[in-house]
DNA sequence: GTCTATAGTACGATAGAC
DNA sequence: GTCTATCGTACTATAGAC
């Protein structure tokens, strides 16, 4: 057991990163259902205890991320000018949120693999995506649109959003933004052209 | 008890649609947790058994034209012209095949309110929708994009789709269709400024 | 039908940091 | 002392194997 910082801490620290890097290896060399709780505690060197201290359930552990996720984009809303189209604010805060994503790195390919291989994770993605497009409109609508029309831009933002993410996740060098900004393209130039 | 049909049938016609009204109005009058499968099959003149076979379960009993929707948009997906753009094709597909939602007329508005008022509900929403897109995202990609375009069109799609039935359900005497445009043409106006 | 493994819950105890 | 993160144990529910 490690007693690697100076201070005479009991714990090692990051619980939740290391408990998330555990899930992660774990899923993607067993498979999500051959993979239990306490498996993952165990690999972190922690309990199943201390799991569900951390995540409401085996899922979450995938998912942590999604609520500093929404503040930051609900936050870079509020923060946008005025004036600024409703999409452009849409868009340029979730690439902006987009960038923390960068710190995991590598991990993110192998997280989109293991949510693709299994149906209650791709459920749990969907309403994590569904979430932060709320969030988007509820920012939006402050702003100046109806809640209608701020849903619709919210959800083809957030749409944008998963298309980026899953190409990024293949090369998680690159800017983030950048993926925001090829897909955004790619969609305008699909339903612009008449 | 209706013997209304010429011949001599032993069951009332519709099950499935009795089955789908006696549900909306009774999760409309006492909201959804608060009404069994048992209250819905009687009010239908029909058992709990009779429910279930028909419904896989209690909430699918809302969302029972999903399957014909999506074989009726894979196949007109099929069936459009090859040098169309993907996006009109996925656009013309949900607008034609949705037309047939106007056979429920009123009762959308509550089914509507009634998903909007219960996260399970939403939540299967979503399930749903998400299928729906893969459908489409398969049939674009046998006819000429890459996979991970086509995922995204028909997710944009999609999007414009349920931002369509939101409005159709407030006035179901209107053109479905015309909502489809009418939300097309607020998208593209939203992301198409430069 | 029984049996088993696992998800998930509840409550308390412990050991440090402050 | 308080606060927080961990751990121990016992419990229920359920899904799958048999």
């Amino acid at each position: 057991m490690g007693w690697q910082n100076g201070c005479m801490s009991r714990w090692q620290p990051n619980t939740v990163e290391r408990l998330q890097g555990a899930a992660i290896t774990l899923f993607s060399e067993r498979g999500y259902s051959d993979v239990t709780v306490a498996d993952i505690a165990g690999h972190a060197g922690l309990t199943k205890r201390t799991f569900f201290n951390h995540f409401a359930d085996k899922r979450e552990v995938l998912f942590a991320g999604s609520a500093a996720l929404e503040e930051q984009v609900e936050l870079y809303i509020r923060e946008a000018a005025a004036g600024e189209p409703a999409m452009d604010v849409a868009i340029s805060a979730l690439a902006r949120a987009g960038q923390t994503l960068s710190t995991y790195g590598e991990i993110s390919r192998l997280r989109q693999d293991v949510i693709a291989s299994s149906p209650e994770l791709q459920e749990r993605s969907l309403i994590k995506m569904a979430s932060l497009s709320t969030v988007i409109a509820s920012g939006l609508a402050a702003r100046d649109a109806t809640l209608s029309h701020a849903r619709l831009i919210a959800d083809s933002a957030v749409t944008v959003f998963g298309a980026a993410y899953s190409t990024w996740a293949d090369s998680p060098a690159s800017e983030f933004s950048d993926h925001m900004q090829t897909v955004l393209a790619e969609l305008r130039s699909a339903i612009g052209a008449r």
